[in-house]
DNA sequence: TCCCACAACTTACCCGGTTCAGTGATGCGG
DNA sequence: CCGCATCACTGAACCGGGTAAGTTGTGGGA
């Protein structure tokens, strides 16, 4: 089948393409009544511009890049991605932009695509996640002089924008919630360590249990998979000094270390109470079902892609913080015994 | 920063921009020397061929596309799309093809997603999931003469190329293997009623409880959520019949049965037998591990986008059977009390 | 010595939009 | 009634690669 191009509009409604051009796009220089006339001929023989031609023209190429550095067992499972995902989708689909995929294994990795991606002028701008302290994609984008978002903050990213959830708020919350129930003894299994979300909770997290006095308020490293939920847990299980209360990083691992628990013959909430961040189906599946801060993930994606393409437009966006964090209070979390 | 074309590369070297694009395209037409050293110029200058102009030139776009029609909260937590997306990229990462995303609400939306995409000449082929019987989207990519592969099946796709996996052997695996622990009632969750994969299982599993002389083989339809997970549980268990072995069409809805049970004070496996159709993480996460139909996802996915990749190469793809289906039997079966 | 084949290029046009510099036609003020 | 601005549109150049057709230059065979 033959793809109907502007010329074919031209011929059919007896201008040049230029008219025709202009009368897409909606831009002045053809009258009302010829606007007309080629918008109703490009609907009835399904036109669609092509987008290379499109790109090519020094014009935009209506696509954003995404790249995911993790491992496919986590990605497979952690919610997080997939609902940022759909969130990218909402405002880029109602302007007809594409969202590009790629699966890599190392940031390196991630700026060489980001520079294929430049050189091919594929897209047209990019979102960063899983941000580490002194990440080296910054100063590649700014060299390239790419549009670009940064999910996960506050940190230093000179002139591109960020989004970022009250992480210090949320595990505030969840510390002092904790404490109400009467927990003294709170630990933590976090994420991966570079992130920068990570070393802003770990921070958050330390500061909170100091103004409460709380001590022994250990933050135990992970790496978001259940495998390393599960080690973390066991670790601080077996102590002699275990904790009443632990806080996950992410629903995942908070899951493995609910097994965990189950496995050793303690109840959950009864000998200990967990809490996991973001909530997704995940917890409220298992049983009991997990106490957790949530947040909408999907309206975070849909933030981030706005501003990127505000800044794909030349508009100065600024650092925002997203909806808010709340507790999410279910049975995985008790007064001790 | 100005990207490097290949009229930049002629000049440094000294020769046209038609020389430039044989040697980089590996055509007859320049000497090796002169190869050689366009080439050098190439990698010094980091060159990248513009994507928009080579597609518009006739060639290819170097993309491929994959919408996704399910609701978000399944999309995330489901591990069965990031596996398949995962291998996917293997495949399309080497060659340099990226990966068009789109999520949609509705098969009509796929349609015309699909159709957008045909006539911006943003893609060059599709992958096509969650085939249902008289899929509405098969006689347009045919139309189109798009190529596509479709993934699910075996069914009539016409001349669009299949991969499916032995879901009939798979399912007759693990009746077979519940019988043989003692099992007598065993019962099934599954899927989308409308998905041929689904119509698939649910008629071989009538076929071998038939053979194997269970009666009570009941399939309740549900949707791969959580929630109609335990709801079509919860149905079977309070039955005055009650079923002592369940099959579920995914993981998702295996977890959501088990805290099911564990909540109405079963013992599984004693009480009751689950085995999980996908495994993931999640199946070794919860406890008791859940037995699971294992298959590599990811090398199902990198088998799609072989099979698609060649068809865009104009190779006639036939219809294969991706990797065995094999049983992983964990701590969530045992012979019933 | 001449002719031909062939390698090694160059030239020029194509793809399909975008955009800028024209070109008539029209309207309007003085 | 003239001059000028404005509108509605045309024509052509352009983006950056791909590629068919044309042009050299070289070597070998007769």
């Amino acid at each position: 089948m033959k793809r109907p191009t502007i010329a074919d509009i031209a011929r059919r409604a007896g201008v040049s393409k230029g008219a025709v051009s202009y009368a897409l796009n909606g831009q002045p220089g053809v009258s009302e009544a010829t606007r007309k006339r080629i918008l109703s001929i490009a609907e009835e023989i399904g036109f669609n511009a092509n987008s290379a031609a499109r790109a090519l023209s020094g014009a935009r190429a209506r696509a954003v890049g995404l790249t995911l550095c993790r491992p496919a067992r986590i990605l497979g499972i952690e919610p997080w991605f997939m609902g940022l995902i759909s969130g990218f989708e909402a405002e880029l689909g109602a302007r007809s932009y594409a969202l590009t995929l790629q699966v890599v294994a190392t940031p390196e990795q991630e700026v060489e695509v980001y520079r294929r991606w430049w050189g091919e002028r594929r897209i047209d701008g990019v979102i960063v996640t899983d941000i580490r302290e002194d990440d080296i994609r910054i100063p590649v984008l700014q060299q390239l002089q790419l549009p670009a978002v940064v999910i996960g903050g506050p940190g230093d990213t000179g002139p591109i924008a960020q989004i970022w959830s009250d992480d210090a708020g949320a595990i505030t919350e969840a510390v002092r919630y904790l404490v109400a129930l009467g927990h003294h003894k709170i630990a933590r299994v976090s994420g991966v360590p570079d992130l920068l979300h990570t070393q802003n909770r770990t921070k958050a997290f330390q500061n909170v249990c100091a103004a409460l006095g709380l001590d022994n308020a250990i933050t135990i490293p992970a790496d978001y998979t259940g495998e390393e939920g599960s080690r973390a847990t066991r670790r601080l299980l077996i102590g002699g000094d275990r904790p009443t209360a632990i806080i996950y990083d992410n629903d995942v691992m908070a899951v493995a270390g609910l097994a965990v628990a189950q496995e050793m013959g303690l109840s959950v909430p009864g000998d200990l109470s967990i809490v996991a961040w973001d909530d997704s189906p995940l917890c409220s599946l298992v049983h009991p079902p997990l106490t957790a801060l949530s947040r909408d993930i999907s309206a975070y994606g849909a933030q981030a892609a706005l501003e990127l393409l505000n800044a794909i437009d030349g508009k100065t966006v600024g650092n925002v913080e997203a909806g808010r964090v709340h507790l999410t209070p279910r049975g995985s979390t008790a007064p001790p015994r």
